[in-house]
DNA sequence: GTGAAGATTTACT
DNA sequence: GTAAATCTTCACC
C-alpha cells in the first residue's frame, strides 16, 4: 500500500480522476495456485445498479486448476454453456448458481479451464448497503448480522455484492465498470494458511486431500478456519 | 422430455 | 448436529 501513490490521489487536481488502482490483465495472466495465492489482501470492488460503491478485501480463496482436477467444473476438458467463461482469458468473472438459490463468484486465471473461487472478503465499503443486501432472503430479517457474516462465505458475498450469474458472469475484470479488483496488501507467506477445499466431498478422496484452499491466519472473516494448522504456524 | 446432483446457507432440534 | 430450501444445468433416454 505504497504511501506515495495515496499521497499522488490526493494532491490529483480533480476529484473526478481518482487513480486506478484497478489491477490490469498482466496482473491476471498467472497460474491458478499462484493467482489464488496473490489474490489474498486485493480489494474487489462492486458498482451497484444503484450507484453504490462496495469494497471488500479478499481473505480466502480455492484453486480449480481445471482440466486435470476431479473437482473442476472443467475436468477433463468439459465446456459446456454453464463454464464457458472458465475457458476465457485472465481476469474473467465465472458466476454460477448452486442449489437453486446461490451463486458463487470465480476468477478465470492463465491455464484454459482454470479458475480461482472467492471464498470470503472482508467488508471495507458499503456495510449497510451489504446489510441490506444479505437481509433481503434471510426469513428473521439481517439486523442481527455482523461484519463477519457479511461476506464468509462463497455465496455470502456474492449476495452481500450483488454479484448473480445474470449481472456478473463472463464480465471482464480488467474492463467492467460493475466489477473489478484494486491492489491491497501484499500477504507475506507465512500469514498464508493452506489447507484442503470445502464442499468438494463427491469428488473423491484423491482431490479433496489436495491443498488448493489459501487464507488469510487469523482473520475472522474467513468461512471456515483450521484453527489447528493456525496454532502450529504461530509455534514457528 | 426426465431425473439427479450440486464449489451452500439457514433455521431448528 | 441435521435437514430443508429451491431450481438450473447437464447427462442420458
Amino acid at each position: 500500500m505504497p504511501d506515495d501513490q495515496t499521497s499522488q490521489e490526493e494532491s490529483s487536481t480533480s476529484k473526478y480522476f481518482k487513480t486506478d488502482n484497478r489491477l490490469k490483465f498482466e496482473y491476471f495472466d498467472k497460474e491458478c495456485l499462484s493467482l489464488s495465492k496473490s489474490l489474498l489482501g486485493k480489494v474487489l470492488c462492486r458498482k451497484t445498479e444503484t450507484n453504490i460503491l462496495i469494497k471488500g478485501k479478499i481473505v480466502e480463496t480455492e484453486s480449480y486448476p481445471g482440466t486435470q482436477d476431479v473437482a473442476s467444473h472443467s475436468y477433463q476438458g468439459k465446456q459446456t454453456k454453464r463454464n464457458g467463461a472458465m475457458f476465457m482469458p485472465p481476469g474473467c468473472a465465472y458466476v454460477y448458481k448452486i442449489y437453486g438459490m446461490y451463486h458463487c463468484f470465480n476468477i478465470s486465471s492463465q491455464e484454459s479451464g482454470g479458475a480461482v473461487l472467492i471464498r470470503a472478503v472482508e467488508p471495507l465499503e458499503g456495510h449497510a448497503e451489504m446489510k441490506m443486501l444479505r437481509a433481503l432472503k434471510r426469513k428473521s430479517g439481517g439486523s442481527e448480522l455482523k461484519d463477519k457474516d457479511l461476506c464468509s462465505g462463497p455465496s455470502k458475498l456474492c449476495q452481500a455484492f450483488n454479484i448473480t450469474k445474470e449481472s456478473i458472469n463472463e464480465q471482464d475484470l480488467t474492463k467492467s465498470a460493475e466489477i473489478w479488483l484494486e491492489d491491497g496488501e501484499d500477504i507475506v507467506d507465512n500469514a498464508i494458511v493452506t489447507t484442503t477445499r470445502i464442499g468438494i466431498e463427491g469428488a473423491g478422496a484423491e482431490s479433496v486431500m489436495k491443498p488448493y484452499r489459501f487464507y488469510i491466519l487469523g482473520n475472522i472473516h474467513v468461512s471456515v478456519r483450521d484453527k489447528k494448522k493456525e496454532h502450529e504456524i504461530s509455534q514457528n
